[in-house]
DNA sequence: GAGTGGTCTAGACCACGCT
DNA sequence: GCGTGGTCTAGACCACTCG
């Protein structure tokens, strides 16, 4: 049968794994086959193929041709969520307060996690707040020795993060995502009780393997984060 | 220059991006300038931006050109946990214990996330053991309308995540993360004082438009979940 | 050794969307 | 309109790995 485009074949064939046409583990056929059954040529079956290697749907190896994945990879993907877009969607204006900026010096625990011995950083510590009330609480070491010009940046019509992200726009990063109770002061700056389960993602960025920054950001007892797979 | 391969086309290119060759929106060659100077196919240039694309560094448009990604787009990418590959790759053994078992009606608010009416539902409640030690517990609804054979299914060797990723290979789903306070029961089950903050994981399947299971892992208060982006 | 995917090429046509 | 990316083709050679 004759079906137009590497997308279209690439569901064709996603159908027919997905119906159960082969068995987990099961060989299906390769290019040269599908590119006969479609009528079109072996460069367009690979792309299709390919990106479905790419979902996690099958796997390749030369010579031992393609094969179902036995057990499904499945990835999930989600967007590092942006507050003011996340604040916003919902209707409501959002803003934010600085509540201390100092430099000070690198606890263990982060300069370990930030690779750094005593560079100079600067501490922040940030209140993002939608309509007024607080719903997420942001504490933050930036390594100077990686982004000098941050100490005398201006945060009144830019969050630290947006300078940062314009600043230093490609990184890489860890993600890490924890529960911890509120203490005093968690509870305070976020305005709930304390001892309340907070969600907390810890993210630390690199540029060029020096480390850039480090940043927790604890969100209200309410709050869940929702991506699909 | 002369330089092999798509690979590598797209690492000189991303590194120029990096290393901020242009601004940030700003419009890079077109692909007929790179296949000139890298003296290659204007495919094989293709094959390489797309990929920049796909990765979030730039974004492309016909007739527009191709532009560095103003904010960049970060999406990040972790493999579904399986809980006994992440007991088994910290040396310690894995088992588990279903502590309840039952044919339930089903809560309204978990029939609106799987989008069932009074489809009859398998309740479980299992625990996840390391060295013995329980480090997450489980509620699972599954639709047995979906999935008929589950209801006569054997966990002893298998567990019913393994037993439905095998059945109903193909699934889409959604993933939700929250903080949540242990309450009594979930106190007993993972043996932590009341009051404690958990990592919550709920996740819901379907495979083609019907629902197939909710899942709610509940981890210890020491865990963390990590990933690169 | 031989089968399969991985990749490249040169050329072609099309579709979108600026100008 | 026309420049740019999106895609397809037919053929070719290579690299891996299974038997």
């Amino acid at each position: 049968m004759r079906i137009a485009g590497h997308q279209a074949i690439r569901s064709a064939i996603r159908d027919r794994i997905v119906a159960g046409e082969w068995k987990l583990g099961e060989r299906i056929p390769d290019e040269a086959d599908f590119a006969e059954e479609f009528a079109c040529s072996r460069t367009t079956v690979n792309r299709a193929i390919q990106a479905l290697a790419d979902e996690g749907i099958v796997e390749r190896k030369r010579k031992g041709g393609t094969r179902v994945r036995p057990l499904p990879l499945r990835v999930a993907q989600f967007p590092i969520p942006i507050l003011r877009a996340q604040v916003e969607s919902r209707g409501m204006a959002y803003s934010s307060r600085v509540a201390r900026r100092e430099r000070r010096p690198v606890p263990d625990a982060v300069a370990g996690r930030m690779a750094i011995d005593d560079a100079p950083c600067l501490y922040l510590e940030t209140v993002h707040l939608a309509d007024g009330h607080p719903f997420a609480f942001e504490t933050r070491w930036v390594n100077l020795e990686t982004v000098p010009a941050f100490e005398s940046a201006d945060f009144t019509t830019i969050s630290a993060n947006e300078w940062l992200v314009r600043t230093v726009p490609f990184t890489r990063g860890e993600i890490g995502l924890s529960a911890v109770t509120a203490g005093t002061s968690l509870a305070l700056a976020l305005d709930v009780p304390e001892g309340s389960a907070l969600l907390a993602m810890e993210r630390v960025t690199w540029f060029e393997d020096r480390s850039v920054t480090t940043m927790t950001l604890y969100h209200r007892p309410d709050h869940r984060m929702e991506f699909e797979i």
